[in-house]
DNA sequence: ACCTGAACACCGTTCAAGT
DNA sequence: ACCTGAACACCGTTCAAGT
């Protein structure tokens, strides 16, 4: 957003390192992301990175930002509503943030953690808190549609992120005991959804 | 168990590394365990780990075999029969593995990262699952009063255990906006098991 | 303002050598 | 069998200096 100033030897190496960056997570994972390598891939001294980010942990700190605002986008687009019932929203929401977490499994690992550090920035948190406002969304509208029991959005939905979450955790390569992903979440979502009924 | 040859300068080496290590975990994260810091510890050469471990990561490995080797522990305690009802057993079984991740965040995010690496050892898979093996017998258990829907136990366990997995991803510091985790659990584990009562 | 080069204090890993 | 010491190829970070 920031007008970047005239360049010196390079465009815009700020936005260049992160980019850089972003490529080495998803290709070596997080071990191979070393400042000076990165510096050596855009043909700058090693020291450079410096001007942009006080330390190695500010910049990846950064790119969990981007991964943050990257989910939001992607969730955005889950969460928009096409006339189905909450159940099938509501699993199309989860399949976006499970899909979002297999395609890039290295950054989404990093957000996570850059999350839970004790000193994470503000700005962190803010993009975190962003992507996970769409659930909420979903199940105020489900509420609305009398599909949903009465109750904070805010607080029903965390259970039900929480359970995607916690299945990304717990399953290993994409499966849990050979049982694919994609399925097992739209099994406990279902599970989730009936259990949410409005009680008569 | 295996019984440890006759030493030659220190006592159980790999014992100690493994003990050091964990307690490095807990005091300064996995970012201060290093084995030249472990060797200075012992008073061994810096070489010494070569003898135990292959490399760094066959160390964190073993710590990572250890880590669900405890939880296992905590876990069977927790899922002893007191003769409650199936949702107050859940919810003691849900807080414990909660406890366990608070108490100690670096270990507990250590045995998921490693379980996770594409080259994760079968011994390490195996300690996951038999900690990972007492969810599923409580729910066997409340099928067996009645309690439950009927279905696969490991897969019903499953959705729940995964909930509660994500909850301490999701949060952070031990709450979510202000709530205490605690209190979120006995939330959605409530929630949960109203779900998967028998449907008449 | 932005970048460089040398220097410092660390790493993990390898390997020939010791007992 | 178990450990050592030197060496190698890396790190992140600091700092005086350049344009």
């Amino acid at each position: 957003m920031k007008a970047s100033p005239r360049p010196y030897h390079h465009g815009n190496l700020r936005e260049a390192l992160l980019e850089a960056a972003a490529r080495a997570l998803e290709t070596g994972g997080v071990g191979s992301l070393t400042l000076r390598e990165l510096s050596r891939e855009l043909g700058v001294s090693h020291t450079s990175p410096r001007r942009h980010f006080a330390d190695k942990q500010a910049l990846l700190d950064a790119l969990a930002v981007r991964g943050f605002e990257r989910l939001d986008a992607v969730m955005a687009r889950a969460a928009k509503d096409r006339g189905e019932d909450f159940n099938a929203r509501l699993t199309r929401l989860a399949r976006a943030y499970v899909g979002f977490a297999l395609k890039h499994p290295a950054w989404f690992g990093l957000m996570f953690e850059a999350k839970h550090r004790a000193d994470a920035p503000p700005v962190l948190l803010d993009a975190s808190d962003g992507a996970f406002a769409h659930p909420p969304a979903v199940f105020a509208q489900g509420q609305a549609a009398g599909e949903v029991v009465v109750g904070d959005p805010a607080r029903l939905s965390l259970g039900a992120m929480a359970a995607v979450h916690g299945l990304l955790s717990i399953s290993t390569n994409g499966q849990f005991k050979g049982i694919p992903l994609d399925r097992l979440v739209a099994e406990i979502i279902e599970r989730l959804v009936w259990g949410l009924r409005p009680r008569e």
